[in-house]
DNA sequence: CGGTCTCTTGACGGAGTTCAAAGCTAGTGG
DNA sequence: CCACTAGCTTTGAACTCCGTCAAGAGACCG
C-alpha cells in the first residue's frame, strides 16, 4: 500500500529515502468505496490527497443533478480541490469514487511543514500543478471548438486505459455531451472501422 | 507609462520601491496596434508579459478559421501562454491585440533572476498564477454545463467593464457559441427588462 | 468619402437533447 | 455462491434549439 506511494515517488522523483519516508510517515489512510464521497459541495478540502488504486472523479452538479466531471484521478495520481484547499473555503465541487480505492491524505499543516523541509518536493509538486494548469487549459480550448466526434476522438486518444473503466454517463458527463450523443459517436465510429 | 505599472506593484504588493525598481528597469516596452499579434500560434512565447493599457486576448484557431477565446487581458493584468513560456516550446495559442495596447516584456532569463532576488515577486507571481488557474477551472465547469443564456450572464457579471470594448462576435467566440446565438440570448434579455 | 467591419434579422436544416422503453450487466445481499 | 435488483447500455421517436447561410443597414477608420 504505502510501499506503492514510495516506489512512485522514487520513480518520479530523486528525493532521497530519508525524505520519502518522512513524506509517508505523515500520511494518513484512508479506503473508500463505489460511489462513496472523498468530500461534496459547500465543504473545505482538508487534505492533500494521493490515488494508491482505485479511481476518483472530481465534478460539478447542476441544479438538476448533472454530473460534470472535471477530471479523473487514476491510481498513482493526485487530486484535490487547490482552490478550496489552498484558500480553504467551501469548495464548488465533488469528489468520489468511481472504483473501490485507496487513499493517503495530508492534512494542509503537515504538507507544508514538509514542502518547507524539502524543498525537492515542492519543486516537484510546483511541476504537477503546473502540467495540470497545461492541460486544464487545452482542456477548455477542445471544450469551446470541439465537435462531439472530436471530444470523444480526444478522450479516446489521452486516456486510452480509462476508457473500459467508466461508465458511459461520465465519460458523457467528463466531455460535456449528453448520454445518447456519445452513443452516436461510438456507434458512427464502429461503422468506420 | 512605466509609472503606471509602477504604482500597479506599489498597490497590489509590499514590495519596496528599491524592487520595483529594478523590476521595471529591466522591462522592455512595446506598443501594439489593434489586431497586430504579439505572438503565433507555434512561435515560442519568449516573454512575460504586463498590459499597461489596451486590452489583448489569447486564443486558439480551428482549421476553418474560427477563433476560441481564452482570455482577455486589460490594462494592468499579465497575460503569456504559460505552457510555451515555461517550458520553451511552440505554443498553441495566439495573442493579438483588441485595442492599441501598450505593453512591457520581460525576457524569460530576466524575470527568472527577478524572481530569485526577489522572494516577494516570486511569492506575488504564484498568487497571480493560482488565481489564474481557479478561475480557468471554474471556466471550464461552465463551459460544460451552462446554457448560451447562462453563460453570457456570467459573462456580464465578470467582465461589466469589458462588454462595450469588445466586438459581439469576439464575446462569442469566448463563451463557445456562434454569434447568432448571442444575439438571440441579448435580444430575449432585452424584452425580459 | 469609400470601404471594411460590425450588428441585426430571416429562413432553413440538422445536430443534439429529452423522454421513454427494453434488454443486459454487474454488484449486492442473503 | 446464487439470485435479485439497481444501474447501465442501447435504441427509437419527437422536438427544440443552435448553427449555417445570406442579405441589408449602420458605424467606424483610414
Amino acid at each position: 500500500m504505502i510501499t506503492a506511494f514510495e516506489n512512485y515517488l522514487r520513480q518520479e522523483t530523486s528525493l532521497s529515502d530519508a525524505d520519502i519516508h518522512q513524506i509517508s510517515s505523515l500520511a494518513i489512510r484512508r479506503k473508500l468505496r463505489r460511489n462513496e464521497f472523498l468530500f461534496r459541495e459547500g465543504e473545505v478540502c482538508r487534505h492533500k490527497v494521493f490515488v494508491i488504486s482505485g479511481l476518483l472523479r472530481i465534478f460539478g452538479m447542476t441544479p438538476d443533478g448533472g454530473e460534470h466531471i472535471l477530471q479523473f484521478s487514476p491510481e498513482t495520481t493526485w487530486t484535490i480541490d487547490a482552490e478550496s484547499y489552498d484558500r480553504q473555503t467551501p469548495s464548488i465541487y465533488n469528489i468520489d469514487a468511481v472504483e473501490p480505492s485507496e487513499l493517503l491524505l495530508w492534512t494542509k499543516a503537515d504538507f507544508d511543514s514538509l514542502l518547507t523541509r524539502i524543498p525537492q518536493l515542492k519543486k516537484f509538486a510546483e511541476q504537477l500543478i503546473s502540467g495540470n494548469t497545461y492541460s486544464g487549459r487545452r482542456r477548455l480550448l477542445t471544450a469551446l471548438s470541439a465537435t462531439p466526434e472530436q471530444k470523444y476522438e480526444d478522450f479516446v486518444q489521452t486516456f486510452p486505459r480509462l476508457l473500459s473503466r467508466l461508465p458511459l454517463r461520465m465519460i458523457a458527463g467528463y466531455l460535456g455531451i449528453s448520454l445518447k450523443t456519445l452513443n452516436r459517436v461510438r456507434q458512427a465510429q464502429l461503422l468506420r472501422s
